[in-house]
DNA sequence: AAGACGAAAGTGGTTGA
DNA sequence: TCAACAACTTTCGTCTT
């Protein structure tokens, strides 16, 4: 596996995670996060080995999505595209492929500007070119079903870059894509509902640790705090603390506590700001984390420690 | 004076009759 | 379709550092 990073400049670890769905490389030792940015070296497009056929059209130039005429055309509909369906769905897929082939030009146009938007919102968020391929997909699939119609364009982009987000398990709030996207959190809300309901794609809710790299970094807290607040997270799933709160609420009081740990105190309002919640939420999860978690006795250490 | 705390009322979405 | 409900927010007064 190529990789520009060989050893982790803080302690020197050869143990370091490669994760290029999220575009990072974690130490696995001390949990600094070495490169966030990284290109993505895989191939964007995985085979499927169900489809010899697909196998062996792919020569030349990668096919990607997101380029509206690549791949796309009256060619709309390849094989690759069913691979997430079950039969009834494939029905419908050959149904709506005719009538793609009659409207193509003015899908055409719509899908041009649309991934060229797809691709702005993207480049802003600094995302993997994995998560823009993957978005690129969805939205030519929700083009294809005609799920635009009655939404804006930039709408429906920005709830297939969430979604895509959340299915590469590299999850952005709501209201960063809205600060992107300049659409409405609640208009993303409900066109991502809405589509992804649609499309039939499931995601599972995400994990608060996946939030913690990024967090952590904005507040420039040190790399043993994000692995303490990243176990505190497990502590607490284990006691199924977290199930049905908001993941950024609880990835928000995780990182609170832990930097109140280690002696980097910051304030509730700084983690909630980027956080993206409240600080009362913040204290809501805190208080439970304390109830439930051991972590009381270390609290109030770090408490005498100062007086 | 700033930060932390918590009560109360409001919001938008989900669920179940 | 509507009401109950859970999670979260906003707002605001009070306590702590």
């Amino acid at each position: 596996m190529p990789s520009i990073v060989k050893r982790c400049p803080e302690c020197g670890s050869l143990n370091l995670h490669h994760n290029k769905e999220k575009g990072e490389v974690i130490c696995r030792d001390c949990g600094l996060v070495i490169e966030d940015k990284m290109v993505d070296f895989d191939q964007e497009w995985r085979e499927f080995d169900s489809e010899a056929a697909a196998r062996k059209r792919r020569t030349g130039a990668p096919m990607t999505y997101t380029q509206f005429d690549q791949g796309l055309g009256t060619d709309v509909g390849r094989k690759a595209d069913l691979y997430k369906f079950g039969g009834k769905a494939k029905n419908k897929f050959f149904r709506l492929r005719k009538w793609q082939q009659r409207i193509s030009t003015a899908i055409e146009r719509n899908l041009k500007l649309a991934l060229s938007e797809l691709k702005r919102v993207s480049s802003f968020l600094r995302l993997p070119s994995s998560v823009e391929e993957e978005a690129s997909r969805i939205y030519t699939l929700a083009v294809q079903k005609g799920l635009v119609r009655g939404r804006s364009m930039e709408s429906v982009v920005s709830g297939a870059l969430y979604a895509a987000c959340r299915r590469h398990d590299v999850p952005r709030t709501l209201d960063e894509l809205s600060e992107a996207s300049n659409i409405e959190k609640k208009e993303i809300g409900r066109t991502y509902r809405f589509i992804t309901r649609e499309l039939g794609i499931k995601i599972l809710p995400s994990n608060p640790a996946d939030y913690i790299a990024r967090f952590a970094s904005a507040l420039k807290l040190t790399a043993e705090t994000q692995s303490r607040s990243v176990e505190i997270i497990e502590e607490a799933q284990a006691v199924e603390l977290t199930s049905g709160r908001g993941p950024t609420g609880i990835a928000a009081a995780a990182l609170y506590v832990a930097a109140l740990i280690n002696g980097e105190k910051r304030t509730q309002r700084e983690v909630a700001d980027v956080a993206g919640v409240t600080e009362v939420t913040i204290r809501n999860r805190y208080k439970e984390l304390l109830d439930k978690l051991e972590l009381e006795k270390e609290i109030k250490k770090i408490k005498k420690k100062k007086v």
